[in-house]
DNA sequence: ACAAGAACTGAATAATGATTCACTTGTTTG
DNA sequence: CAAACAAGTGAATCATTATTCAGTTCTTGT
């Protein structure tokens, strides 16, 4: 016998899976799922077009982890403000707020995770990353209840309506047409439009003004 | 001269176009407009497929037509339960169900409107419809705090909260893996639902409980 | 019936990109 | 070093459909 897979070379293919990776995703960061080309990838990350073959089974496929990718930073942004302290009301207008306020600052890949016309496989996972903030946020109202703070009511419908408001807030801020015309630099201040949402989200949730 | 533009010609080439888009709508309503074919609408309509191009620019446009037409119906259907008597909210909750109810009756054009990855051209329409929807509730709204059952609050920025708990709430419910897999004859109960998605919309706006 | 012009036809074309694969290069071990 | 095999290459291929257009058929007014 020969050739053995060994330690060097795990890691090199791991390496350049890693690149292709950031490189496809810094595509998406920029412009978008749809202009993404499978041969500028290619180039970006040094690589033959060939190559990504080797590491995916299709665009389809490799885009489903970009998605992914993408989603598990925001997801995770969110369940931390979720576990900061205070009561669960002021817990879940911490994660909403984060939520619309990193949306509002990487425009472009927040409007392909929430907007962006995608291929099959890709919305699916799209579905599941609307699912995982559903589950969080209802994990967060379900123990409002508990505490008292927010009256009685089915949880999981009531989160999901909490992400559907934001997200439908934020689309026409994030579409493209918006993004592209706006000046540089970018120094918005998006506090009036988040605290319009959050009234909304916190009173549909609590039946309380503030 | 010899052949001129009659009363004749002009009728039945409006119906042709008639036929051709009612095809269309047909396609589109059973099975979206990703699989909505060019040859395969023609073939409907007994037409070449040529013709298509002798009464739209190209494919997107005759969707997006479609896209118009669907929606324009949609639209009536609520203006109209927003024009009917009792104070803002109710009119607002009736609107509402409105929506939701015709949505999850007719599954695969309200999945068309709301969540189908479209082509460009079409999802300027969308966006058009999304706010042709957002100025109805606006405007209701306004009218709600003007007659004191709908507290101050950016008229606008609450409608559009409105329009996406609801599409969120009915992405799942209507997204094609749950459509196909519900049994024939469908006769599901939208109440449960449907209520519950108003508690939530009705109490962010009023911030009341009932 | 005929000429002039519209409208219709549908097989052929075009455009777009993803994907393949025969070949080259690199790595490992005896 | 050589054999054995893996990984990499990228030009060529393939697949999918929208779109075109040269030729045909239909209408009209004389």
């Amino acid at each position: 016998m020969a050739y053995r897979e060994t330690e060097k070379m795990r890691k090199r293919k791991a390496e350049a899976r890693q690149r292709i990776v950031s490189c496809a995703y810094q595509c998406v960061a920029e412009n978008g799922f749809r202009s993404a080309r499978v041969t500028t990838i290619a180039a970006m990350a040094g690589v033959a077009t060939g190559t990504i073959y080797r590491h995916f089974e299709s665009k389809e496929d490799l885009f489903a982890e970009i998605f992914r990718l993408a989603t598990q930073r925001e997801v995770d942004k969110v369940a931390e403000a979720l576990a900061s302290h205070g009561d669960a009301t002021v817990r879940l207008e911490a994660a909403l707020r984060q939520f619309a306020e990193r949306a509002l600052r990487g425009p472009v890949m927040a409007w392909s995770l929430i907007a962006e016309p995608v291929d099959p496989k890709v919305e699916e996972e799209r579905l599941a990353y609307r699912q995982a903030y559903a589950e969080l946020f209802e994990q967060a109202i379900s123990e409002g209840m508990e505490e008292g703070c927010i009256p009685e009511q089915d949880a999981r419908q009531s989160s999901t309506c909490l992400v559907g408001a934001i997200a439908e807030s934020l689309v026409g801020p994030l579409s493209p047409a918006q993004i592209n015309s706006r000046a540089e630099p970018r120094n918005d201040n998006y506090e009036p439009l988040v605290n319009s949402i959050l009234r909304f989200c916190i009173q549909g949730l609590t039946g309380t003004r503030r």
